[in-house]
RNA sequence: GUCCCCAUCGUCUAGAGGCCUAGGACUCCACUCUUUCAAGGUGGCAACACGGGUUCAAAUCCCGUUGGGGACACCA
């Protein structure tokens, strides 16, 4: 059996959105699971709406995804003289023409179609007509005499047979009238260079596979199998698109969301292995099929998302994730001193399970680091009236005597002075919290204190005396 | 409009004729744990779009309706 190779080949108009990275996440697996190859090709031939800083976002967002591409990526607008090549061959041979038609012409049959209840397409009129009849000084583009009867049929992997009558597909144009080739016959031909044996692309290519697996036999090359995977939506049904709330993946990690989780999530969305739903890569890369993959668009969930998140948190190494707080924390607060580094360090692992993506978790984490004397919010402050203060300033001088700040201990002395004085562990514990984390949720108190030290917990709770 | 694709809880999905009184996950609700908030544990609400067939038997097969989506460029 020859080698497997799929590719992934964004147009760099913009960023990687959630839809690419899913295709190319499927690509990769494809690919990964067969021992295959995963390639790369930027389709940058539209000049005026390609940037190098999408071709950039695109790399970017692949790699950060984890999904690593084989060989060098191809970058489609430097193979024209191949396309060419390749267009001027079928005109040679006699499997594509001179069209002398004027976009205003062309216009003008598409509206006629489609009052007629057309499907709007060319109607082949420069098929046969001889290019003496051109206009003077008039430039052709090059379009492809496709098949007029019959149908073409794409056995689709994931859409099954998909049969299109080839009077519903008409007479592409492979090189426009300045000579520079389409979408079209790049595809075909990059498809056939690099070798690609299996397509797995967007539901909306699902018609262009017709007109390409036409190509191919024209050009007496084998084509590729094809699988056409359901677009995602949005939330409200339609398809996710830039101006259409789909955010680039950069977003995502910017939100704090780790590749681990976005590739579990973005798998289990249309693709399924039983009622698997935690599914790690290397799990993925040996279960991975196309026969599993959905044919019903799916919609964008952001709380499954974040619920998958946090479970990829919890099982995060909390070093790491301390790392990425910091990263955070610094750029909005300045450069933190080894104390608060510290404290961020041993605070992190309880702030885990507290927090679904990393940006709650740094903002969670800022209590810990930040200056005294701190502004409690609204329920905090309520907690701190005359008789918490009193309450807190109480317990600052019990505390004080305290000579073991271990956890153990600091809960240990606070339950006694609870005790002490006929209350409730929660009567003490949440105005003693509101003092020293100016909010009325956070970790298990007694770690709070323990991680904060002697100094500055005795310090936070003086902030609040009357 | 024409062509193509799709159709199970609100969402993602399991289900390839009897295992379905339709399973799992997210969300939501309750309980539990508990110093708060989470996380965890337990339980609950919630779906086969509709109409015809085929069959002893249909969520599963066929046809139609309805609904949704996509494609119809000298863009990719």
């Amino acid at each position: 059996m020859s080698e497997i190779v799929t590719r992934f080949a964004p147009s760099p108009t913009g960023f990687l959105h959630i839809g690419g990275a899913r295709t190319a996440l499927f690509n990769w697996l494809y690919a990964r699971h067969h021992g295959g190859c995963f390639r790369l090709r930027i389709e940058d031939t539209d000049r005026v709406r390609s940037t190098d800083a999408a071709k950039q976002a695109i790399l970017e967002g692949l790699v950060w995804l984890g999904l690593n591409w084989d060989d060098d990526p191809v970058y489609q607008s430097q193979r024209s003289e191949r396309h060419t090549e390749a267009a001027q061959r079928l005109l040679s041979e006699g499997r594509a023409y001179q069209c002398y038609c004027t976009p205003e012409e062309l216009a003008e049959m598409r509206a006629q179609a489609k009052t007629a209840g057309r499907s709007a397409r060319y109607d082949g009129r420069w098929r046969d007509r001889d290019s003496s009849d051109a206009p003077a000084g008039a430039k052709p583009t090059i379009r492809f005499k496709a098949p007029k009867g019959g149908e073409t049929v794409v056995d689709d992997k994931v859409q099954g047979l998909v049969r299109i009558a080839n009077s519903e597909l008409d007479d592409m144009v492979l090189l426009r009238a300045d000579g520079t080739p389409t979408y079209t016959i790049a595809v075909v031909v990059d498809d056939h260079d690099m070798g690609v044996t299996q397509v797995i692309r967007g539901d909306d290519h699902l018609v262009n596979a017709a007109r390409q697996q036409q190509l191919f036999h024209a050009l007496g090359w084998p084509a590729p199998s094809y699988a056409h995977i359901p677009l995602i939506h949005g939330s409200d049904g339609a398809k996710l698109s830039k101006r259409h709330g789909a955010l680039g993946v950069e977003a995502y990690r910017e939100a704090g969301i780790l590749p681990a989780a976005l590739r579990n999530y973005l798998l289990r969305l249309g693709w399924s292995h039983g009622d698997d739903e935690i599914i790690s890569t290397e799990q993925a890369i040996s279960w991975f099929d196309l026969d599993s993959v959905g044919r019903g668009a799916a919609r964008f969930d952001r709380e499954k998302l974040l619920s998958l998140n946090g479970h990829y948190m919890r099982e995060s190494d909390p070093g790491f994730l301390a790392d990425m707080v910091m990263d955070r924390l610094e750029k909005s607060q300045g450069t933190l001193g080894s104390i608060a580094r510290d404290r961020v360090r041993r605070a992190i692992p309880g702030l885990i399970a507290r927090s679904k993506d990393i940006s709650e978790l740094a903002d969670k984490s800022a209590f810990y680091v930040a200056e005294r004397p701190l502004v409690p919010d609204g329920k905090a402050a309520r907690l701190l009236d005359d008789s918490g203060r009193k309450l807190v300033t109480l317990l600052a001088v019990y505390l004080d005597k305290l000579d073991d700040w271990q956890p153990a201990a600091l809960e240990n002395a606070v339950r006694t002075f609870a005790e002490r004085e006929e209350m409730k562990l929660g009567a003490v514990a949440q105005p003693l919290r509101a003092a020293l984390t100016g909010s009325t949720a956070s970790p298990g108190i007694f770690e709070v204190l323990a991680v904060l030290g002697r100094d500055e917990s005795l310090a936070r709770m003086g902030d609040v005396k009357i």
